[in-house]
DNA sequence: GTAGGGTTAG
């Protein structure tokens, strides 16, 4: 519908183009329209020929113009003609016509109005805005009315809001708005300055105008054009202006709710994705329930967006909930409503449960409507399966899908097989299976690619990984960050500092761009191995490429640089940090204390403490460690156990093996092997597991004052608990049974290991 | 629906 249509439904305008016709009227005007039916009305036919004389005399150019005649049929009687006349008239001319006519009105009019101008410069915008250029003749009309003092009225304005808006004008095109009497801001006019003012920025002015709206007893509600546009807006972020936040956008929509205006589908479905985005799935929920309610159109999708959000937050309860409510409102569930499900379960390892949601969803005796599975659902599960180390069944299942139509397996089902098999080490079928995708005919994608190569990586087969790499790329499959990620990380992690940096020159070179990930991985593996300047360098590659060093890198960093007791580039990490506005996290502040506590400097760590404390972090297990290893270290065994008994009891940080084993250790050297054998029963009554450590410790306490009885018993215990014995247990235990002649007892030990490894 | 990464104490 044109403005023009619009304007001419529109009920102000209908009282001057209509013959008056209301029935309380008993003038000789109602007498007269009635007898004059079915035929036009006189007053119409009047008005036409008056029209037509006037446009007749307004035909030649302006300078032409037979004034006198033109002056006398217009202000004849003394006074102006109506209001609709004049409009009429108007909207007869070309836009220059129309102009000068207006003109002629403004200078010779005898009793000018406001309301005259007014429409008649409505009639000019009317038919500025039916000819070429339009936008052109609009905005100079627009500057005109300004020059002028031409008040505008709602037609005007309305015509002129989206035309200013096009250019850029809103707060002009808010003014004029503005200036409208407000009992006549309809419904129409707010749409079209709200939608201006939403699309160039202005949220708050257009949320200002929009709660007018959305009062509860406002004389102009929103209508399902308001809905549609502002919902749109909604929807768009990152435009010009403020974010509209979450909790606005659940307001807005509730509040429309109020007046019965709801998203259409696919609004509410993206709404309510948006929302579960940003964790307000309260709300989410909140808005899918209302429209429900209203009976408005809800379909499986717009639940799928809820269900997902509620699966990220692991509750599985409301999950349950909303699939029923589904049920009871006969909102059909498809494939993605189970595969949401499926995945969830997957996901927490509920496996079994997973599987019985599958099968329940299309052969299920309780379901009106049957879904079948799809391939996405099948390698979820398949996944699932793997991700718990029943890769056997996964690959039935496999089967089971090229039963069914349309289901043949595909790149990720061979790819969560072949992860599968890796992960359990199996490194020889994963392989097969790769084969198999060959065979038939399922090509690999680069995440085959690199499932395979972390997987001969983490088997100890570097050198495979990268024959395979090799093999690949001659194949013409290119390699991408992940994979050069992979095999960087496998050979920091043997110490071959060399062979990654080669690979990360490599990836530079083939043109594969490394992520941020890549990055961080070779700044770890070259701090870990000592080589600090190559790890900074790497640093400001990192930085040049945009990314973002973040707390776990400046940690690693910072772990590496005191390692080396480089302390004043500890202190320069730390003040960099602070720069870039990375806050140092409870693992930096446990890194420093670790080193002041090693080094003696205990005055610092206890600074170190204080600090992190008062940044509100909380001590773990760690910070405790370091700082029962510093009174260790200074030979204060009575504070390192007062702190040992406040660590469990006050701050509810139970002690781990690592803590018993620092205790431990510093009283056997101590000779207060009776304290420590008391430790050693602590830890059984609270079911803290000794480690090889602990026993190293304990044997040399105990070899000091020859309890032999006891270092047996700690013997039995080691081979039952299955400890292993590194090479120092055995250099203590050599030496020391050797010497009291018990080597029988030593051998045994051994035994019980032979034992224990040929049962398992 | 599938792949890679880094941190602290003995």
């Amino acid at each position: 519908m044109t403005i023009y249509a619009a304007a001419k439904q529109s009920k102000p305008l209908r009282r001057f183009l209509k013959p008056q016709t209301h029935k309380t009227h008993s003038s000789s005007l109602f007498l007269r329209s009635l007898s004059a039916e079915p035929n036009p009305p006189l007053q119409e036919e009047d008005d036409e020929s008056y029209i037509a004389q006037v446009v007749q005399l307004l035909q030649p150019s302006e300078k032409d113009w037979n004034f006198k005649q033109l002056h006398h049929l217009l202000f004849s009687d003394g006074s102006n003609p109506s209001l609709s006349r004049l409009f009429r008239i108007t909207r007869r001319l070309n836009y220059s016509k129309a102009l000068d006519f207006f003109d002629y009105l403004r200078a010779n009019s005898p009793n000018q109005e406001d309301s005259e101008l007014s429409s008649t410069f409505h009639a000019v915008l009317d038919v500025a805005s039916r000819e070429p250029s339009s936008q052109n003749k609009l905005l100079e009309l627009y500057r005109r009315s300004k020059e002028l003092s031409i008040p505008l009225n709602i037609k005007a304005t309305t015509l002129l809001i989206p035309c200013l808006g096009r250019v850029g004008m809103v707060d002009e095109a808010l003014i004029a708005f503005n200036k409208i009497d407000p009992s006549c801001k309809n419904t129409h006019v707010r749409n079209l300055i709200i939608r201006e003012l939403l699309k160039w920025g202005q949220v708050d002015d257009a949320l200002h105008l929009l709660d007018e709206m959305l009062e509860a007893k406002a004389e102009f509600p929103p209508d399902s054009v308001t809905g549609d546009f502002v919902f749109g807006a909604l929807l768009k972020r990152g435009r010009a202006g403020r974010q509209i936040s979450e909790d606005e956008i659940f307001g807005l929509v509730v509040k429309f709710g109020k007046h019965g205006v709801f998203p259409d589908k696919l609004k509410l479905t993206q709404l309510i994705m948006k929302l579960c985005r940003n964790g307000k799935i309260d709300d989410a929920l909140d808005i899918l329930y209302d429209v429900m309610k209203s009976e408005g159109v809800v379909e499986a999708a717009s639940c799928n967006a809820v269900l997902t959000g509620l699966g990220r937050k692991n509750d599985f309860k409301r999950m349950n909930l909303l699939m029923a409510e589904m049920k009871e409102r006969n909102i059909q569930p498809d494939a993605v409503t189970f595969g949401i499900v499926i995945n969830f379960l997957c996901k927490s390892r509920r496996v079994d449960e997973a599987l019985e949601v599958f099968e329940k969803m299309n052969g299920g005796e309780n379901d009106r409507f049957p879904v079948e599975p799809d391939v996405i659902i099948y390698n979820t599960l398949i996944d699932g399966l793997c991700k718990v180390g029943r890769q056997e069944e996964g690959l039935q299942l496999m089967e089971r899908m090229r039963l069914q139509n349309g289901c043949a397996p595909n790149t990720v089902t061979y790819n969560c097989l072949i992860d599968g098999f890796n992960k359990v080490g199996e490194i020889e079928r994963a392989r097969e299976l790769f084969d198999e995708m060959e065979k038939e005919k399922v090509p690999p994608s680069v995440i085959t690619l690199n499932t395979l190569v972390d997987g001969m990586c983490k088997h100890g087969r570097i050198n495979s990984a990268v024959e395979f790499f090799n093999e690949m790329q001659s194949d013409g499959m290119k390699g991408n960050a992940t994979t050069y990620t992979t095999l960087i990380s496998a050979f920091c992690n043997v110490n071959n500092i060399n062979k990654a940096m080669q690979l990360f020159d490599e990836m530079l070179r083939v043109g594969c761009t490394p992520d941020a990930i890549a990055y961080y991985s070779l700044i770890s593996g070259l701090s870990r191995a000592g080589r600090l300047d190559d790890a900074s360098f790497v640093v400001s590659k990192l930085k040049e490429a945009g990314f973002r060093m973040d707390a776990v890198s400046y940690n690693v960093l910072i772990n590496g640089l005191s390692k080396k007791s480089k302390v004043e580039k500890v202190y320069e990490m730390l003040k960099e940090m602070e720069e870039n506005g990375v806050k140092p996290d409870v693992i930096t502040y446990n890194t420093l204390m670790s080193y002041f506590s090693k080094t003696g400097r205990l005055e610092t760590a206890h600074e170190v403490l204080r600090k992190m404390l008062s940044e509100g972090l909380v001590p773990t297990v760690v910070t405790y460690g370091a700082l029962i290893h510093a009174y260790c270290l200074n030979g204060d065994t009575n504070e390192a156990m007062k702190i040992f008994r406040e660590m469990s009891c006050a701050s509810k940080v139970p002690p781990n093996t690592v803590i018993f084993n620092i205790l431990i250790d510093s009283l056997c050297k101590r000779s207060e092997v009776e304290l420590a054998l008391s430790l050693m029963d602590e830890m059984r009554v609270k079911g803290v597991k000794p480690s090889t450590t602990t026993y190293n410790a304990m044997f040399k306490g105990l070899r000091e004052k020859n309890l032999l009885d006891k270092a047996f018993k700690f013997m039995d215990r080691m081979v039952v608990q299955a400890c292993n014995p590194d090479y120092i247990t055995m250099e203590i235990l050599t030496e020391w049974l050797s010497a009291v002649g018990e080597t029988e007892k030593l051998r045994n030990f051994v035994k019980g290991y032979e034992v224990s490894v040929s049962s398992a």
